[in-house]
DNA sequence: TTGCGCGGAGAACGATCGTTCTCTACTATA
DNA sequence: TATAGTAGAGAACGATCGTTCTCCGCGCAA
């Protein structure tokens, strides 16, 4: 039962799962260390301190959250399902056990103030969201002023499922969006 | 220039501004101290330890937000004015300097794992406020299925607004409630 | 005036945490 | 086999923080 991820691997995704679970004050480097079976000297090696670390697991966290996206997207044929597509991924995460809301937000409200390379990469993800949503929004076709209002209904329906537990929130979102598509015209 | 208000009031200020603006665990109880003015003995006889404070300090904030929400509604004659006008107030939230983000988003995600007593005024506060999107949705007359869609839009907003810096999230996302109840013929 | 109790200022305590250091054991080369 | 270099386990260090304690000074009753 050999564990085929590098230490590298294998200390990013436990510092994920805790800070995700806890909080990044939370987690101390000790418990890090213990759940990635990797010594502090070579995680300190490695990441030089904890911001660093969490900054690396943010990026990493990011580029996860855009794999699933597009996965989802590639799975729909036209812009408007595709646009779609993101409340259908929203919903499939907001069903697994261990959610929690959406880690850049906790992040920031979090550490925000504190740490500022945290609170860019946190920026960074959002803005490539709402990037990711425009594009959608003018393949498809539709007016450009529907991009963040979707954008928004995907937000809310992170913090709102994350603190109700309502697990149905993202398909009263995905129903927004559809009645915005269709006012749009589109 | 006295200070007309009771000590009790001052460190619950004081706190909820440096809790706000910092987060929960960047600030320690002798920043609270010397914000509010008073010892830290006598902070420890009125609320017992920093749990207990924040979750006073929770409940004040809850009921400034429900007053002003109030307050915001009653400039608004018909309930669908009334929906939109939620949109204004947080228009004017966003504006202000020290905004950064909703306080029961950021206190949820931060120390929700670790305090039952805070999630739970968090969820309560949330509860509530998808109650009275309800309770204006139900009196313009408008299918119930829109009340979560416009809840959502709020909280959306609050988040985009806080990490992006945009201020006219807020009138994108009054734009959208607009289309919702229009689309429901509203 | 004298003693007494209360409240305030700040030190102190115990725990936790990020980070570094020490010591030991192992590997690889000559 | 002898040795130099490395890596791991865990102690140690310094700082911070929540909470409590100590001591001092002030106001008030007799």
């Amino acid at each position: 039962m050999t564990d085929e991820r590098t230490p590298r691997e294998r200390v990013v995704e436990a510092a994920d799962e805790l800070f995700y679970a806890r909080g990044v004050q939370a987690v101390g480097m000790d418990a890090v260390r213990e759940a990635a079976g990797v010594p502090l000297k070579r995680i300190y090696a490695m990441f030089g301190s904890k911001e660093d670390l969490l900054v690396t697991v943010l990026q990493q966290r990011r580029e996860t959250w855009d794999a699933g996206l597009a996965a989802a997207g590639d799975r729909a044929t036209t812009p408007r399902e595709q646009i779609l597509a993101i409340f259908d991924f929203l919903d499939d995460w907001f069903h697994e056990p261990t959610f929690r809301g959406c880690a850049f937000i906790n992040t920031f409200g979090e550490v925000g103030p504190a740490s500022a390379p945290a609170a860019d990469v946190v920026r960074e993800q959002k803005q490539a969201f709402r990037d990711h949503v425009a594009r959608l929004v003018a393949e498809a076709g539709a007016p450009a002023r529907l991009a963040p209002q979707i954008a928004i209904l995907a937000e809310g329906a992170q913090t709102t499922a994350a603190i109700s537990g309502d697990t149905s929130t993202a398909r009263h979102a995905r129903a927004a969006a559809e009645t915005l598509l269709d006012a749009a015209g589109g």
